[in-house]
DNA sequence: TGTATCGGATACGCCGGTGTATCGAAAATT
DNA sequence: AATTTTCGATACACCGGCGTATCCGATACA
């Protein structure tokens, strides 16, 4: 037997194997996001990452697997970045533009507009959801955690030029939330038909989350 | 050569092949919703509609050409059935309730909400359109004339109370979409996980809906 | 430096699905 | 009723991708 009886645990793995790891996660966000995770083959994920196929299934058991070990690698990272926005990049939003909701919200754009694969990923996430049991549970957590880093962040932050969000903001976050994924759609499918550069003002989105915005704050007394 | 110089047109199918290919589409319509475009194979769709594959290759050049067919179909039905809601359905609404606004809002879910596999499909149209320049026109377009007829909608209706939709109809159109994919998707997740059937009332968004319908109603003076 | 272990590469057999070519029955045409 | 046309069924060859079993080089350890 050995002589540590205590270290039962699957042996922290090591490190050459945590960055295969990386890597083929690496590779399948890619492939994931432009082929969709059914139509990905194993093979093309390896290929992207530059190893076999031997390698891959030493390192996951399956496709599904990787995918999950990838939606949780994500969604932590997503969450990560929701507070660094509350944090440093709203407060540091200028103020001095003729409309500041517009600007904070181009701003918020800005900030996760460029990730175009992760949106497509999260939509096809959904989905999955939408047709398997085991997936939903999943996808319903990460949807309900960033609604509640939303929530903190309405909470904590005030607008530039003093504005304060009224309102159950629980009903807030939903809809604001429901309209930035609306915004990331419409650039997208601009993105993808042809259209190279769409400004996010240019999507219908863009004007409903600002009239929104407008009338879910008020002046803060401050 | 012809003697009917004029019918050079393909020649209107016969009335079998029509409903070979109206079966097709309905077992498409299923397997899509269930499984996935890509990973509904045609003999997966063959089967349930109970043809060979033969048949298939005769009516569809390949299951791409099938997906537009079956999306153009469904994309009429749909934008038919708005108009149904707005000319029948919602001046059906009883007006005695507590909250008008929640009530027209469950009116509005019942007649839609019903149709799980629908709302999957769309769902998965939008994803495809966000990976491929040629689908996303289509989508958008589909989009974009639902958008207008919501508008119509919300020119046309007042709520029971005497309640009327005030400020940019674009941009309440465009807002009211994004929350009712947000409702029913909820349901969807919810009745795909455990909860057998969860009410509307139950989804975060349908409270953001009606209480984004209070933000921009006013009384109808009439 | 020798040896053991680990991790990725290679090679193999297998299967589901594809698209086509051919055939035969049913329907339309005369 | 005879014949032609239409349309779906059947059969076939083919391929991409899968999962495994085995091998071999690199790395860790003594």
């Amino acid at each position: 037997m050995s002589s540590d009886v205590d270290s039962m645990q699957p042996v922290a793995e090591s490190e050459r194997r945590r960055r295969t790891r990386e890597r083929l996660m690496d590779a399948a966000f890619e492939v994931f996001a432009e082929e969709g995770v059914h139509s990905a083959s194993v093979e093309a994920i390896c290929e992207r990452a530059g190893f076999s196929r031997g390698a891959f299934y030493s390192n996951f058991e399956s496709k599904e697997e990787l995918f999950f070990a990838l939606s949780d690698r994500e969604v932590d990272s997503t969450l990560l970045k929701a507070s660094e926005l509350a944090r440093d990049v709203l407060p540091a939003t200028p103020t001095d533009g003729a409309d500041v909701v517009a600007e904070v919200v181009r701003t918020m754009i800005a900030f996760v507009g460029g990730e175009a694969n992760w949106h497509r990923i999260v939509a096809e996430y959904r989905l999955l959801a939408m047709r398997d049991g085991a997936i939903a549970p999943r996808y319903v957590d990460f949807s309900r955690r960033l609604n509640d880093r939303v929530v903190e962040l309405l909470q904590t932050v005030t607008l530039g030029a003093g504005l304060r969000f009224v309102g159950d903001l629980q009903l807030i976050s939903r809809t604001l939330l429901a309209l930035f994924s609306a915004i990331t759609e419409d650039q997208l499918l601009a993105g993808v038909a042809g259209a190279p550069d769409v400004a996010a003002e240019d999507s219908l989105a863009f004007d409903a989350i600002v009239a929104y915005v407008h009338l879910v704050t008020e002046p803060d007394e401050d």
